[in-house]
DNA sequence: CAGGGGCGGGG
DNA sequence: GTGTACGCCCCTG
């Protein structure tokens, strides 16, 4: 029989000596399915090394032959290896053996170069490893050897996760949360996506004793707000009067984790989410459960949350595919945000204007032991979290969907990855189809050779440091990838046999690309360019929902398209190429050069300039005047090339900080008229730091581009400092907070919260793992950690100033006064008054 | 100056 | 799971 569905989550299971893909989706009436697939075989191809070097850089065959041809052996030389490879027998400690299943020949290409390539069958995907290495002692160089299954899967059967599929086959018997169905035949028949889909959002509450972040090990989970549609729900185990009505209480910790799993089965969802729920929600709601012997057995196969451990780790549940909401944003989205701070606060109030429930969450404990009649505004406070980020995947699901589309992986694993893995995928994807093979990772070694390469960047106009009003920003937001298509930038056309006469006179260009054949890259690039130029046009006549639709659609495009310049010159990606990404800045100049040119002709004042973005101050000029100036430009510039308008920025100021001659780094802060500001370069605030040095760097960027007056930033500070040497300063705010990552015994470097932690555990306090250790620096000479005392131990005149103006103060805002003229000595109030008024004068040009 | 350790997000 | 992880800063030795 057939069946139509919509794939969401693809892993694959090993049964005896078999893999069998396993895809959870739902059909098309909207209930949920597993379907196998178990006639996909795991192989990777070997190439002679002798035929990757031959014919090496010149002559490459035609890009169009895109088809895997199966032919007979040609070469002597691979029919003995063939035939030995054949023979590959390696016994394991389960009694299997490790054979090639089969041996095929193909007509295959390697960076644009024709070759012979052998695709080598193995029975199991885990016996890739070994397989692959005994061929490669043959002499062989192996591709495509680690490639995970599952994705392997996904290209060669050319998926498209939750889009419409149709399986024919049957329905089987088996243990599991949803009906079976096995595949004979799977293809894809439609591009819409599933629609509907049910979110469900969650976010815990823990036990946190006073300054100190909950660890697992000890601090019980208190609450687990949820949050769906027409669903919302917080599961609580301490009694109280003033509950609302969406709070449901349980006999204790044990009992809300069962509970927790009971939602989850019973709401059903398409799509889980957290915020940080990688990092924290799951993984503490794993260790409570295994403390409470509860199995926490949530996956469609009855199988338990899996946690990868990593940086970051990474939380599965089979079938019901885990969105992470600040992986996704950190990763993707952040990059056209305006704050830095990437908190569920900062994040959902500029992208959704809501902010988190104001309550003091350090006091949940407290009033948990002692004040449940006010738990109450920590139930609500707990629920909106699970809101907001409901809210937020809502606001973002379209990019991610489209993301998804254009890279053909399932979403769980798109919203967890980094810009070069989506382009790097997106590209493995594309190599199929035009049968190349896909260039292995770099070994170690390569990539700390690839670290050491230096090339010229881009272009930087280095900026009168200096604080400026009613800033425009123009960049060329498809730059780089205009200049790839455009001059058939791709490491297949790089230096060419055919075309060395005919080298472009671009400055300080010192290779050469095809002109005759096109690129691999540059083709994918052209592609991306073209579909979504032809998405912009449509977008033009389109209604409001579809117009929402086609602007994710062509922001995913073109967030692809802009990420490959960094791909290729990112150490670690599989094509990279340093003489494609030097060429590619190396035409940027020359076209940023141009433009900057033609802004001042036009008789802007240019500010600043980095790789694609001029900004200019309007002085007389209106914003008018910029826009017309605009369109004048484009009309100008090559087909593919557009400077667009990027924003309007009623205040900003600048720094260059040249460092070596590797050109210059971004240093500037600007407010945007909705009063945001945003960052580059500077030190931004972080947790570790005392309040004095949080508060010193929000209130002087507030009163240099809110209110304009640098000379009151200065002045306050310089009223810090003084308060900090009079000891003025309350000690809570030179409080560092510096968290113990292990266990104390574990250090070899004793810090100075690790000091600290001693002295706590010998005066009999609670201290391990995890605890938030609290220090303040006081006088005196030698180490760090002889002078870090615990808050009581430490009476007000103690306190060392000087560390704090050094090592709070200064870094905080030293940059930003430098920008504005000022020498580090002039704040530390080391210089004489006349002086200071002297520079305050300059810069503000009187 | 090298290298260990913490941060980010979460409570 | 046929894989996997960063880049920056402070402090100690």
């Amino acid at each position: 029989m057939k069946i139509q569905f919509y794939p969401v989550d693809i892993s694959y299971k090993t049964r005896g000596e078999k893999a069998e893909i396993h895809i959870y989706g739902k059909d098309s009436k909207g209930n949920p399915i597993l379907v196998i697939v178990n006639d996909f075989q795991p192989y990777f191809w070997a190439v002679l090394k002798s035929e990757l070097e031959k014919k090496k850089g010149f002559e490459r065959a035609e890009i169009e032959t895109s088809e895997e041809e199966i032919i007979p052996i040609t070469s002597k030389k691979n029919s003995e290896i063939y035939e030995r490879i054949k023979d590959i027998n390696i016994p394991r400690e389960d009694k299997r053996r490790i054979t090639a299943s089969k041996i095929e020949i193909a007509k295959k290409k390697f960076l644009g170069k024709e070759i012979e390539a052998l695709k080598v069958f193995a029975e199991l995907p885990s016996d890739v490893p070994e397989l692959r290495q005994q061929v490669k002692d043959f002499g062989f160089e192996t591709f495509e050897a680690d490639i995970p299954f599952a994705r392997r899967f996904i290209t060669d059967r050319d998926i498209i996760p939750m889009t419409l599929h149709e399986a024919d086959g049957e329905f089987i018997n088996q243990r599991s949360r949803v009906p079976v169905f096995q595949a004979e035949s799977l293809q894809r028949v439609s591009d819409e996506l599933m629609e509907n889909l049910r979110v469900l959002a969650f976010d815990i509450e823990t036990y946190n004793p006073v300054g100190k972040i909950a660890i697992p090990e000890s601090d019980p989970i208190i609450m687990c707000g949820f949050y769906g549609e027409n669903f919302k729900k917080v599961l609580t185990w301490k009694q109280f009067n003033t509950a609302p009505d969406y709070v449901e209480f349980v006999k204790d910790e044990k009992a809300l984790i069962e509970k927790f799993k009971e939602i989850v089965e019973e709401y059903k969802p398409d799509v889980i989410t957290g915020y940080f729920s990688d990092g924290f929600d799951l993984p503490y709601i794993k260790k409570r459960a295994d403390f409470h012997r509860v199995e926490l057995d949530i996956g469609l196969d009855y199988s338990p949350l899996s946690i990868k451990r990593g940086h970051i780790t990474t939380c599965r549940v089979v079938g019901i595919p885990h969105i992470d909401m600040f992986r996704f944003i950190r990763n993707i989205v952040a990059r056209s945000l305006d704050t830095t701070a990437l908190t569920l606060d900062s994040v959902a109030n500029e992208l959704l204007d809501e902010r988190k429930e104001d309550v003091d969450i350090e006091n949940l404990a407290f009033v948990w032991d002692n004040l449940p009649e006010k738990l109450e505004e920590f139930c609500k406070y707990n629920l909106k979290d699970a809101i907001l980020t409901y809210n937020l995947l809502t606001k973002t699901m379209q990019n991610l969907l489209e993301l998804m589309k254009i890279v053909r992986l399932p979403i769980y694993d798109v919203s967890r990855m980094s810009l070069s893995q989506i382009v790097e995928w997106y590209l493995i994807r594309e190599a199929k189809s035009f049968n190349e093979l896909i260039p292995n990772k770099p070994s170690y070694d390569e990539t700390v050779q690839r670290r050491i390469q230096t090339y010229k960047g881009a272009f930087v106009f280095e900026p009168q440091p200096g604080l400026y009003k009613n800033i425009v920003i123009f960049d060329f937001r498809s730059l780089y990838p205009s200049i790839i298509t455009t001059h058939n930038i791709s490491p297949d056309t790089l230096n060419c046999g055919c075309c060395s006469e005919e080298r472009d006179e671009v400055a300080e260009l010192t290779d050469w690309f095809c002109k005759k054949r096109k690129g691999f890259i540059s083709t994918v690039i052209e592609d991306l360019i073209t579909r979504r130029m032809r998405i912009k046009q449509i977008m033009l006549s389109a209604d409001d929902k579809d117009k929402k639709l086609l602007k994710a659609r062509e922001q995913a495009l073109k967030t692809i398209a802009n990420s490959m310049y960094g791909y290729m010159g990112f150490f670690a990606s599989r094509w990279y190429s340093i003489e494609c990404t030097r060429s590619i800045t190396a035409y940027g100049r020359h076209y940023i050069k141009q433009a900057i040119d033609k802004v001042a002709k036009a008789g802007f004042k240019v500010l600043y300039s980095d790789t694609d973005s001029v900004f200019l101050a309007l002085e007389n000029k209106t914003r008018k005047d910029a826009e017309n100036f605009l369109q004048n430009i484009n009309r100008e510039l090559p087909r593919l090339m557009e400077l667009e308008f990027e924003g309007f920025y009623p205040a900003g100021i600048f720094v260059s900080a040249k460092i070596g001659d590797f050109g210059a780094k971004k240093k500037y802060a600007i407010m945007s008229e909705s009063g945001l500001i945003r960052i580059r370069g500077f030190e931004t605030v972080r947790r570790n730091w005392s309040i004095i040095g949080k508060e010193v760097q929000e209130k002087v960027l507030n009163i240099i581009l809110k209110e304009q007056d640098a000379k009151k930033a200065f002045d306050y500070v310089t009223d810090v400092i003084n308060k900090l040497r009079k000891k003025e300063i309350p000690l809570e705010k030179l409080v560092i907070f510096t968290q113990l990552q292990k266990d104390m015994d574990s250090y070899t470097a004793v810090g100075p919260h690790v000091a600290v932690a001693q002295r706590m555990k010998a005066l009999g306090k609670l201290v391990g793992a995890g605890s938030m250790i609290k220090y303040i620096v006081t006088e005196g000479k030698g180490r760090i950690r002889d002078r870090a005392k615990l808050v009581e131990e430490t009476s007000q005149s103690e306190y060392d100033a000087e560390y704090y103006i050094k090592n709070q103060i200064i870094p905080s805002v030293g940059k930003i006064f430098e920008v504005l003229g000022y020498k580090e000595e002039e704040i530390l109030g080391k210089s004489e008054e006349s002086k200071k008024q002297q520079n305050l004068n300059t810069f503000f040009g009187k």
